[in-house]
DNA sequence: GCCAAGTCTGAAACTTGTTCTAGATTAGCG
DNA sequence: CGCTAATCTAGAACAAGTTTCAGACTTGGC
């Protein structure tokens, strides 16, 4: 089967492996509807997404782009996973090299939009849509929320997070995804996205407790 | 957009020259459409408040309708104008009773979570709107965040915030629709919810600047 | 090679936001 | 009152997301 649609076996929430063996060509079609999708978005945003565009540019049936990927939503959500890797992966090659973690976080940060600076269509796209998701998307929606966390964690240099720094990394997440919506529609300049970057990224050294270690962990580079 | 008198220092005055002295019958048109819209928000959320069903319950024509908001986004974020408004209003009659700036921030958003509790469905329509509107909402959606702002600045118990106090809030008003957005697609607890505002309101206190006069004992009930 | 089950295609249909049009109603004004 | 411009109404029409379905194609097992 598919990656958009589970069977309904319980609830047990195991969201990942529901990657069924996909065949050698189901798999290039699903990389082929990403790969539009991410070239529709660049073009002009959410609303240039369209899914018959979608379809007819990955040379797929709008039915089967539907049984890849139940919504508009869900194909954008799936394709920030995959722009979310591909940094995860560029930023693990060369980690930030601040000197507190407050600095590395808030440098990664800024490297990552700078990223989405370039591509601002498809930052709106894959931004938009992640806000907008409801209920139906949470499972796909939760997986870029990791990633996401993965990254700061990383940037922080922390194996074993506290429940107050988990909470700190979680109020980043917030202020990163709403300061790129203010910036998308207009509401605010990079500048200030900075600036509040920076400001969230204090609350790190807030819940740094002297003692539990800062520090440097073993190489991940 | 009678919004006449909120009272407030706010500097950029109106940014709405297209004050249109409205009729009585228009005004009261008016409030008929916000109504059903907020009654079909309460009911099913976000997809429940469909353009033909708020027309039909408020008794206008949909080209009417369209007249007045020239979207569904814009109808709900003026909808949430609306309650933000109440809010507001109420906040000045009852104000917080934190011993610090970052208590009283923190519970004044935390009473504001509740009423949302009160009316999830309402709270969806309303955020999903807030958070997924355009360039083309940009005013509209920068008037709830001034009401936000104000709100917060209120429960601070500020009248001339630094720049850098300005930063936490803006940090705080992020926060806020983000939590709300993790909480409303069954991602985030309502504990949770409370911690993140909890954490990030602890970034007031970083920016209280001995000093400065942090407005901390100026009485307020 | 052949069958059964599953998958893909093409096209039409359905839904809901949005736009358009022609005619009725209302507001403002002399 | 009677005129004119603006507004309102009913309803069709259009756009894009989503669903559905019959028939063609693949796949995996014999």
């Amino acid at each position: 089967m598919d990656r958009g649609s589970w069977n309904g076996d319980s609830m047990t929430a195991d969201a990942r492996p529901a990657a069924p063996a996909l065949t050698e060509r189901q798999e290039a079609r699903r990389r082929r509807i990403l790969h539009a999708s991410a070239q529709l978005a660049s073009r002009g945003g959410f609303e240039a997404v369209q899914m018959r565009e979608v379809a007819e540019a990955a040379g797929v049936a709008l039915g089967t782009l539907y049984r890849y990927f139940p919504s508009k939503i869900h194909l954008l959500v799936a394709t920030m996973q995959d722009q979310l890797q591909h940094l995860h992966t560029t930023l693990r090659k060369r980690p930030p090299a601040g000197e507190d973690a407050a600095q590395r976080v808030a440098e990664t940060l800024m490297r990552a939009f700078r990223a989405l600076q370039r591509e601002p269509h498809l930052a709106d796209a894959m931004v938009r849509a992640l806000t907008f998701a409801d209920r139906g998307v949470s499972p796909e929606v939760d997986t870029v929320s990791r990633l996401t966390t993965a990254i700061i964690l990383d940037a922080m240099g922390l194996e074993h997070p506290t429940p107050e720094q988990l909470s700190a990394v979680r109020v980043i997440e917030h202020t990163w995804h709403s300061a790129l919506i203010t910036w998308l529609s207009g509401r605010a300049s990079i500048a200030q996205v900075k600036i509040d970057i920076e400001t969230v990224c204090r609350l790190i050294d807030l819940t740094a407790e002297p003692g539990t270690g800062t520090a440097r962990e073993q190489d991940r580079g």
